[in-house]
DNA sequence: TCCATAGTTCCAGAACCATTGAACTATTAG
DNA sequence: CTAATAGTTCAATGGTTCTGGAACTATGGA
């Protein structure tokens, strides 16, 4: 990942409406909600709301799948645990308090040696 | 952690010259950096420099402490592990591959379990 | 005190972002 | 085909952000 792939991430998740969205996704795992629903328990407007999936979408953060007449979208986790990693890159040379481990497994997270 | 103050810490990593800054304060490690050289290490002016900081600052993501002529920042690694673990909330229920476990002990990562 | 160095603040212009109404496309039901 | 529902796109507006020159403050050395 580079810099201007992280800041792309990163911008798409600094604005509350987008961030609103992102945590809903991350609740809804991935069943996903339609875009509709989205709109309705953010009580914003279906255009604005559009026009924020578009750059989460655009971020590569979330993908849209049609299922008849609604649109579904879906966090990409992949991309975040990505992130994660870029950002935290090189902190284990003398700052182990800062370090991030990998993900955890599938029911609980494993031992693991600091990448250093 | 609220939403507005995720908004913010977000917002003041989704900039070029700004992650460019954490990521070299994430390498410095305790010791931080003092403005010039961060000014000199990016061949970034030193007053759009300081604009940036100052923007990194009030996120509370990095401190500022004068020594000498120097002012020499920091990160403040609480700030990004708490913004961490709220953008992670509830990504146990059912999503285990998205969980992000605490931060690594002192040489190496501990055994963790999800918390569910 | 005078000068150099280290940073910050102020300002103005350009670029970018968020919101909304209105018009548009796509899908499904009757 | 027509109507209803689900979303997107467009254009205009108002607001915010980024940048860099110039002027400023703060510290330390001669």
């Amino acid at each position: 990942m580079e810099i201007s792939d992280a800041v792309t991430v990163l911008n798409s998740l600094a604005q509350p409406v987008r961030l609103q969205v992102f945590r809903l996704l991350v609740k809804a795992g991935k069943e996903g909600m339609c875009a509709g629903d989205l709109s309705r328990a953010l009580g914003i407007p279906k255009n604005t709301l559009s026009f924020h999936l578009k750059e989460l979408n655009h971020a590569e953060l979330v993908d849209a799948e049609r299922e008849g007449r609604s649109i579904i979208y879906r966090l990409r986790t992949e991309r975040m645990r990505v992130l994660m990693q870029f950002l935290m890159e090189d902190c284990c040379q003398g700052r182990p308090d800062l370090c991030l481990p990998e993900p955890c497994a599938e029911d609980s997270c494993t031992p693991q040696e600091c990448a250093s």
